[in-house]
DNA sequence: ATTTATTTACGAAAATGTTCGTAGATAAAT
DNA sequence: ATTTATCTACGAACATTTTCGTAAATAAAT
């Protein structure tokens, strides 16, 4: 695996592409253009550029491309968040969890499951 | 409090900063070398932007300057976790701490320290 | 006193990312 | 059949960020 370090436009269009799994240069700038203004050449170039860069996959569908994401977002959310903890956290994971933590509403349920995480991670130790 | 955007280069002499208090352009870039290339009128400018930015202040000590952050490591880091909760977890802050916990090694001490701000969160619900 | 080094200011090139217009091909509508 | 709409490809304009060279001023060294 590469680092590939998506731009922010390729990341709104990879988030796309994962929430539709497997979708044509329409639906993406559909999808796009409820978040923000975009033309379709725009989405349908950004696309090109992805494509090249082998963050997303293609096929031909008859005359036009169904396009897909070729990273997975799991793998894309721990490159992104190692570099953020870099540039943001000056390296402290732990310090970026309990900002987070603190300051987003967080429900019973998701609590629960982190405590359950953390619970793990305390065996495993 | 005006949402301030810092690019890369502008978060890594934040960084620097921080961890300084209050430096000359020659210490800021002295710092900033350790972590990569980088020319001396590179970062002078670099400080130059971000003063009239408003993203730093300086007074003048004879004939050269010292440079201070003029926006909070706390303020920054808040600002940006929302961004990136945003464009790398579709909106979703428990998701990024859930993948930052499991995936960053956490000492028992801060794991405790997780802890008791959960519970904390869980009173004042 | 003269040279050398260090500083700020500034402009402009270089690099990177984004946007869109235009052209050509094909399908759909009339 | 002709027009209209939709698609891809592509180049180039535009915007933003980064980099550095050069000049002018001042201090330090010789």
């Amino acid at each position: 695996m590469e680092p590939i370090k998506p731009t922010e436009s390729e990341l709104q269009i990879l988030q796309v592409l994962w929430s539709l799994g497997q979708a044509s240069v329409r639906q993406v700038n559909d999808e796009l253009s409820k978040v923000r203004d975009i033309g379709y050449t725009t989405t349908l170039k950004l696309l090109q550029i992805m494509f090249e860069k082998k963050i997303v996959s293609r096929i031909e569908e008859g005359r036009y491309h169904l396009y897909e994401a070729a990273i997975t977002e799991e793998a894309t959310q721990q490159f992104l968040v190692d570099k953020f903890v870099d540039t943001a956290f000056r390296g402290s994971a732990m310090k970026l969890v309990m900002q987070t933590l603190g300051n987003h509403q967080a429900s019973k349920e998701e609590l629960d499951e982190i405590k359950k995480l953390i619970a793990q991670i305390e065996q495993n130790a």
